[in-house]
DNA sequence: TGTACATCAGTGAACGCGCGTTCACTGATGTAC
DNA sequence: TGTACATCAGTGAACGCGCGTTCACTGATGTAC
């Protein structure tokens, strides 16, 4: 937990902190993660995080993004699986609920707390989409010929959204076995978002 | 804000209580929620909720409790008007979302910190679960003849799923203009739920 | 109707705590010559 | 290669704060007679 150094500078305090952050915030939950924590954590003096970070919303801002780095890169990697479209969606799903169920705290404090303190880290909003186009450029291709511009648009914000809604729900412990009969938690992703998926190819109808 | 009484005894300071801590959740956010401040607020002692709870999260706990409890009102309200079962859901659906909307921290108070602290209040889990039977009861109507038992379940936990992460994403500004095109946010619940319902309603396809 | 008493909702002083942040500082490092 | 110096990452004492909770208490209320 708290690491020794034997040299007066850390050389890496400021990614050091961000982890040690993040691994408080698994251990120990969101209101356990105080800057005077991190510092602790890391062998550092209390106040050692102003150096790198103004104050702690900005170290707050700064492990979100981090997080939503992390989200954004294991989506990648699972987009360029060669997959058929409607298999490559369900992969998404699945690996966006199990980042969330893996990084609990992390993925509480992504969209939540930290989105209201932007302010202090811009480039947040630029890299929480980037998580988006993943999905988007997936539907895009998914739909090619059948829909266009803003329906693409609203197709891959009702994927987004019912992969997120499930992640917190699941989080929550609002849906449990209970809500799914006999369908293990595993496939649960896959079996919600079939329909939908089904319903995004199908013509409108009036 | 701070009520005046005249006598010793408040009469209400349970309800009150809860009453208070919702307004100052709404107006000051949930880290400024602390027990001495909804005390002040109320016009009592800081240590008189302790002759109504336990601790603070169980005042937490009761708070999440009435919020979940006003949640499945509205919801009833509105699936009490004879609309058709799609139409219905539609209405759930958008307020679900306008309820998160006019009572965002409540909301996030009501899916996180609090349903940890089930412990505190046992009948937190029956009445979440009230809603979801709203629900449940329009899906079962739904696709009377159609889809039966198991199947009925999941296709009320997505529409959940979607709709609860509609909301958890306009809360956070993560969904905003930029991911809807000309679409205005106030038809957004109906635009997303529309192919999800199409889909639960097509049949399987291999 | 009037008095004695038990009950318990609400009081107020006190506790210890960890927090975020400030400040003047110190020690290591890298650069200019 | 060796010295002087600027830079700035990290220190540690100190601040004021609001918090959750405890405790012995007090004042209002309702009930038994």
């Amino acid at each position: 937990m708290s690491e020794k150094r034997t040299s007066y500078h850390h050389g890496d305090l400021r990614r050091a902190l961000i982890e040690q952050g993040i691994e408080i915030l698994e251990t120990e939950g969101l209101d356990r993660l105080s800057l005077r924590r991190v510092a602790r954590a890391t062998g550092v003096s209390p106040t050692a995080p102003y150096s790198h970070f103004k104050d702690k919303g900005t170290l707050l801002a700064n492990i979100a993004l981090v997080g939503f780095a992390r989200l954004t890169r294991e989506l990648v990697g699972l987009a360029e699986q060669e997959l058929e479209p409607c298999e490559r969606l369900k992969a998404l799903g699945r690996g966006y609920v199990d980042f969330a169920l893996r990084n609990r705290s992390l993925f509480r404090l992504m969209f939540g707390p930290a989105s209201e303190r932007a302010g202090d880290c811009p480039e947040l909003y630029a890299v929480a989409n980037s998580s988006f186009q993943v999905l988007l450029d997936t539907v895009t291709e998914l739909l090619a010929g059948v829909s266009e511009g803003e329906e693409l648009l609203l197709a891959a914000t009702s994927l987004w959204s019912l992969v997120h809604g499930l992640a917190g729900l699941l989080l929550d412990g609002q849906v449990g076995p209970e809500n799914v009969g006999t369908t293990d938690l595993e496939s649960l992703p896959d079996r919600l978002l079939e329909p939908l998926l089904r319903g995004v190819r199908a013509p409108e109808s009036p």
